[in-house]
DNA sequence: AAGGCGAAGGTCAAATAAAGTCAGACCGGA
DNA sequence: TCCGGTCTGACTTTATTTGACCTTCGCCTT
């Protein structure tokens, strides 16, 4: 599975913030550096490449004397996680960033693996098959097209929860009223 | 029966893939070059000609260290998604077709609302942004991606890794380098 | 309170490790 | 001999890994 040590590094600190409460997690760069016998800069570039914002983490840090790294997972209510991968999804996007994007989306539950296969193949290189300045341009266009439907899917989810709640209460009442009645 | 290297290399992948349909395998593409002693560009040769998504594969690679080529054989079940997905993509494709193609499909229940929603979506003359030609060229390209995308879920059950076991792994292989270092 | 020391972490560019592309050489059969 | 499929090698692109140098911060000393 793990083919390299960034992916390593990776679901070692995946797998940390699965067993932490509040979905973070401190470390120290040069002790995780040493636990994997590395650079410590190896340590910012899984940082720099998985842990992204657009992925939906966010990464704080230290220096000094009692330094640390910690990693959020942020709290993903689908909209929330949507809206911050359009937000940060730029004009132009490869592959790379967006499959992790699509990744994280769907180890929130938000996408199936279905629709996270239907979207990655979607963005592919060869599938698009254009140059490459314009390549991440369409790229970034498609995948924000599909953030988008997938954000009205999820806003009509919403609606369709308040009518139902709505419906629900509205039913209370009568049924109240109507014992009342009699 | 095999009358050159690329026939030869072709069984040889076809043998690793054990007749089994949904079944993946992988490989490295220099190391399998060095064990055939050929030029690495000759696995390209025989994927571009032997592995083709018309022929019921899919290839998928990653470049850089840990690298590597991975060949996916597409069930049994798959055969109808894929032919109509050769069928109705010709090299260009305009909105409406694509469209009323998605309408089809969903009705027929091979696809969901929420995945036609998605499609549509990636799609889109303003999506897209191309100028004509290409626009539609892409659009046929990432359409086609699609339907292959969805053609090989129905191959691949993804295990959902515990984190025992990643944790596990990652402590041998920190173990490892770290010795490694001594 | 000021300044210096050492212990963090950060940055960036070069080195390394794959895989992809493509034009052209090669080869075997009509 | 001519053509199409095969094969190669030089060059490109992408991803990872490392190392040298930089910045920030707490603590200690004066």
């Amino acid at each position: 599975m793990a083919r390299n040590l960034a992916d390593l590094i990776e679901e070692y600190l995946e797998s940390l913030l699965g067993g932490a409460p509040g979905g973070a997690v401190e470390v120290q760069r040069g002790e995780l550096a040493e636990k994997f016998g590395c650079a410590p800069s190896q340590i910012n570039y899984v940082l720099d490449t998985r842990f992204t914002y657009a992925q939906g983490y966010l990464v704080e840090s230290r220096r000094g004397s009692g330094g640390y790294v910690r990693v959020v997972k942020l709290p993903a209510p689908a909209r929330e996680l949507i809206r911050r991968a359009l937000e940060h999804t730029a004009d132009a996007m490869s592959q790379m960033q967006a499959e992790r994007c699509i990744v994280r989306l769907h180890r929130e539950g938000i996408i199936t693996a279905r629709e996270a296969r239907l979207m990655a193949a979607a963005l592919g290189r060869e599938t698009l098959g254009l140059a490459l300045p314009w390549r991440d341009q369409v790229r970034a266009r498609v995948f924000r097209a599909m953030l988008l439907a997938l954000a009205r899917d999820a806003a009509e989810a919403v609606a369709q929860e308040r009518v139902e709640a709505v419906t629900r209460e509205v039913e209370a009442v009568a049924r109240e009223r109507a014992e009342g009645e009699e």
